[in-house]
DNA sequence: TCTGGGGTCCTAGGACCC
DNA sequence: TCTGGGGTCCTAGGACCC
């Protein structure tokens, strides 16, 4: 089920995530480390190699932050408590709050869900709904539901559509509640740098500022076809949405199906020996095809992504003559790929990527 | 001090076919 | 000597997100 926003649709989305998530289920479990410098991330060694999958805010206030190395981190906060991801815990906890959510009502009418991740998820009234009321005072009803299903903290954000709800929820964090409609963005976007909005990074902030656009204002001033032109058709008209605060997308309840799986592994001695590099490629396919057997689809597709010294990742893939889910002839595929790679320096990285066949039923 | 692991989508160029 | 125009598939790589 998907539900529209706008003016023949839907007033008001709601953007929930959690907060800290990993290293909140963590607390959770050992409570004696409330209050504690907690970092979540790789195997919980910090000697090793890795990095901060989530850190909590007493981890935070001393400089660690996700995505940075766990050397680093134990360097800035070597207090902190390391913690290795344990994905079944997370699941877990995932699917309690999910379907928390997916329970809620609003205006007499069940809501439609679209779940974005672990920790993520876009709300909307559903249809046939009655009286709203106020969405900050639902917004505080859905952060009490979320509590009291898990024992888990969230932020809301609201908005006229995804595009605003999400990122209002940045504003509310941690605990609390967030509005951004088309009343307010200006004012609170407009002289912020383009790399605020969802869909910028870094790269596409540059290039962006490379054609003199380095707010939100000046992006929404800007000339969408002027940014087609140098962009591309699709991005460029999308970014230049993105600078007005206008998202279309409805809110889609329904269920991910995911296109690909992949396993990857960061060796903690570079590999220098090829033909240990073909064994771990053997190794690591096998991995991934656990994960395309739980879904019952053959790959159509091998892709292998390789790290090497000095530090620069390449890509190569083939499709295969047929598809298959025997983890044989997967291995000798992605291990054929190493041909088009030369073998001359030390790797550092390894990933095998299958991308399946589509369900019978479609996307 | 180096830079994980799991994904998605878009673009560009070449091959190939009609 | 010059070689259109449209379409699809394949591959490599870029960018972004959580």
């Amino acid at each position: 089920m998907t539900v529209r926003q706008g003016p023949e649709g839907q007033p008001w989305v709601l953007h929930v995530d959690l907060d800290q998530f990993l290293a909140a289920v963590e607390v959770l479990r050992h409570p004696e480390l409330a209050g504690l410098p907690v970092v979540v991330g790789g195997r919980g060694d910090p000697t090793e190699r890795g990095v901060v999958s989530t850190a909590s805010y007493e981890a935070r206030a001393f400089g660690v932050g996700s995505g940075m190395p766990l050397r680093v981190a134990a360097r800035k906060c070597p207090e902190a408590v390391f913690l290795p991801v344990d994905k079944e815990a997370y699941n877990e906890a995932s699917a309690q709050v999910m379907a928390a959510l997916r329970a809620l009502t609003w205006g007499g009418a069940p809501v439609v869900l679209e779940v974005l991740g672990w920790d993520e998820a876009f709300l909307a009234p559903g249809p046939a709904h009655g009286e709203l009321g106020d969405p900050r005072e639902y917004a505080g009803r859905v952060r009490s539901a979320v509590l009291e299903a898990s024992g888990l903290h969230c932020s809301v954000g609201i908005g006229d559509n995804k595009l605003r709800a999400k990122i209002a929820t940045d504003f509310g964090k941690p605990r609390g509640v967030w509005q951004l409609t088309a009343q307010n963005w200006q004012e609170v976007m407009g002289r912020r740098p383009t790399t605020a909005l969802w869909g910028i990074g870094s790269r596409t902030g540059k290039r962006l500022a490379a054609l003199g656009i380095d707010t939100v204002d000046q992006l929404a001033a800007s000339d969408a076809r002027a940014l087609a032109a140098e962009i591309g058709p699709t991005m460029g008209p999308w970014f230049h949405r993105l600078g007005r605060g206008v998202d279309t997308s409805p809110v889609d309840a329904t269920p991910w199906v995911p296109r690909a799986h992949g396993r990857e592994e960061t060796f903690q001695e570079d590999l220098e020996d090829w033909h240990e590099v073909a064994e771990a490629t053997r190794r690591i396919t096998r991995r991934a095809v656990e994960d395309i057997d739980a879904e019952g689809r053959p790959a159509a597709r091998v892709g292998l992504k390789i790290r090497l010294r000095p530090f620069i990742t390449l890509s190569r893939s083939l499709t295969l003559p047929e598809p298959s889910n025997d983890p044989d002839v997967l291995a000798e595929a992605a291990v054929s790929l190493l041909d088009r790679v030369e073998h001359d320096r030390p790797v550092r990285l390894l990933g095998v990527r299958l991308e399946m066949v589509p369900p019978p039923d479609g996307y």
